[in-house]
DNA sequence: GCCGTTTTCGGCCCGACTGTTTTCAGTCG
């Protein structure tokens, strides 16, 4: 018996389960900041940072960890024994002493005071040592006076841009939808290709990995002239202003509010330089880890043996260089993909292409605007073999919710169109929502006549913890529900999602044979690509649904395919790419 | 603060641009 057993088993049973990764993840990125401010060791504050992001990503729970015989913090890459310990403090008190007493010598203003571009921990905390600035009041009260201009190392323009990324404080670091960046990047890029100069234009960045959310836009450009690309830009109607401006690159912000880098690179470096900018940072990172040991070194100007350029026109050539196939850049966040690379073992990844269904969308017999003959017709048209028509339940008053009566006369309805038309099955479906009490918004009888049943919280988000728990295993324990939809009920950017232990939920998904949905809407990709990669592992059916409220709503399903191939999803791993004729098999009582 | 068949110390990815400098620090991605 080791000390660190005896250690390991002592804390255990103290800790507060009710602890979530999102509150390590907070304290981590919060102790990054003061400790920055602070002047710490760059390499320690990367290590809270990198440790928040690992936590962040972590598809099962501190908390069980801590609480499972067995299960060390320590095995986690990036955690220690320092930030165990850490982790262990905040599951038992909810915070940590060392965080307490750096906000005592940094107050909160000067952390805000990161928030403004152009503002990093040394300026900030110039700011507050020789200024006394505690606040963003104070700092544009300084900035407005001439002091900040007077500051050893600042000057006039530093204070104007001070004064500006005030008035942009509350904008910037807020990141758009995907979907919305795309009505942003699409038409600049068409544009840019056609310029005479251009041979090549790409988004890079997140935009490319397909992010659920876009906080910057990255432009790439081949061009034998750099200005006249950056001219373009400059001069574009979606572009507010030009903030700066070099020989390869410039950054300026759109009328939209998001800022947008764009690059030119000689075509023999364009491999380099998208593989470079689309990131993501730490993906890079191993990246160049692994050049370094092979004696090479990775720019976005190419890949070099010492002043020879082995490659760079290609990505593949990159990947090639430091032994590894191409990599998707969906899967590009160092989350294993580099190891599976390796191995060989890539996932070919899930395409618009593959889909044959589409389980949740609604009609015109509740919230939706199209009928039921124009949604079959729609999804006809979009090569769609199998759809279930999914009206809300009566919970949903606000939408028009179906009870009992107004539910089997729809089904009517559904079943007589069926009846009439050809070449694609339609499910008599119901979008059922599990009620704050953690009954089913109707009764089994009526749930038993349907051909598909889709349980979803829309309600009651904010009860605690084991509600939830306990409304979500009622849902799956009940033998006519097939799936369950946008699992947590988050909006993304706009309301976190219901606080469940997901681990337990997708558990017992699995022991009930229920299907879990990737909701495709721009703004619920639910359950997101760490959640997908769970159930999957687990052997859950993973269906992608457009929830779809217009028959042009059944477009978004591209938005639930990116997301899926951010989880590593194969076509295989998706029921609803499966033939109908399958995937009836799964109907099975 | 993490990490390790070049291990328990000494590393930790790399370059562009700006503003304030007089050769470079800070910020950003």
């Amino acid at each position: 018996m080791t000390g660190r057993g005896l250690h390991d088993r002592g804390g255990r049973g103290a800790y507060n389960r009710a602890m979530q990764n999102s509150d390590v993840v907070k304290i981590f990125e919060e102790l990054a900041d003061l400790l920055e401010i602070q002047g710490a060791n760059p390499f320690r504050v990367r290590a809270y940072r990198n440790a928040a992001r690992t936590i962040g990503d972590l598809p099962e729970s501190l908390a069980e960890v801590l609480a499972t015989a067995g299960r060390r913090l320590e095995d986690i890459p990036g955690i220690g024994k320092d930030l165990s310990d850490k982790i262990k403090t905040i599951a038992e008190t909810g915070t940590v002493p060392q965080l307490e007493e750096l906000r005592e010598q940094v107050p909160r203003g000067v952390v805000d005071m990161l928030r403004i571009p152009g503002l990093g921990p040394k300026k900030a905390a110039a700011l507050f040592k020789e200024l006394s600035i505690t606040s963003l009041d104070m700092l544009k009260a300084a900035a407005e006076s001439g002091e900040v201009a007077k500051l050893k190392g600042f000057g006039e323009k530093t204070a104007k841009s001070i004064l500006e990324g005030l008035a942009h404080a509350q904008q910037a670091g807020t990141r758009m939808y995907f979907a919305d960046a795309q009505e942003l990047t699409e038409p600049i890029l068409a544009d840019l290709r056609r310029l005479p100069s251009v041979t090549q234009a790409e988004a890079a960045g997140s935009y490319r990995r397909r992010r659920e959310t876009v906080g910057d836009l990255d432009i790439l450009v081949t061009s034998n002239d750099s200005a006249a690309p950056m001219d373009l830009v400059a001069a574009h109607p979606l572009v507010e202003k030009v903030l700066a401006r070099g020989d390869t690159k410039q950054r300026v912000r759109l009328k939209a509010g998001i800022e947008m880098d764009v690059r030119v690179v000689p075509d023999e470096s364009y491999g380099a330089a998208l593989q470079y900018f689309t990131g993501s940072k730490d993906h890079n990172i191993v990246i160049r880890r692994r050049a370094q040991e092979r004696g090479l070194k990775v720019n976005e100007y190419g890949v070099f043996q010492g002043d020879t350029a082995i490659a760079g026109r290609t990505e593949e050539e990159v990947y090639r260089a430091v032994g590894l196939p191409w990599i998707p850049p969906e899967l590009r966040e160092d989350r294993g993909e580099i190891e599976r690379a390796e191995a060989g073992t890539l996932p070919k990844l899930i395409e618009l292409a593959d889909m044959r269904g589409d389980l949740h969308m609604h009609t015109t017999a509740t919230d939706g605007a199209a009928t039921i003959a124009e949604m079959i017709a729609g999804a006809k048209e979009r090569g769609l073999k199998y759809i279930a028509i999914t009206d809300h339940s009566k919970r949903v008053s606000m939408a028009n919710g179906l009870d009992a009566d107004r539910l089997r006369a729809h089904w009517k309805a559904i079943d007589k169109i069926r009846g009439q038309t050809t070449g694609i099955e339609v499910l008599c479906g119901v979008e059922c929502d599990i009620l704050e009490d953690a009954t089913l918004d109707l009764p089994d009888d009526v749930l038993a006549e349907a051909d598909w049943v889709i349980a979803v919280l829309h309600y009651g988000l904010k009860q605690p913890r084991e509600q939830i728990m306990q409304r979500l295993l009622n849902a799956i324990r009940n033998p006519h529900v097939k799936a369950i939809g946008h699992l947590t009920g988050r909006l993304i950017g706009k309301r976190p999602g219901a606080e469940m232990n997901r681990d337990e939920v997708l558990r017992a998904a699995a022991d009930h044979g229920k299907m879990i949905e990737i909701n495709a809407h721009p703004s619920r990709l639910d359950i997101d690509d760490v959640g997908a990669a769970a159930a999957r592992d687990l052997g859950i059916p993973i269906i992608i649904d457009t929830d779809a409220h217009s028959v042009n709503g059944l477009d978004v399903m591209q938005y639930g395919i990116w997301q899926a191939r951010r989880a590593g999803l194969t076509a295989d791993d998706v029921a609803n790419t499966r033939p109908w004729g399958e995937f009836k098999k799964l109907l099975r009582k």
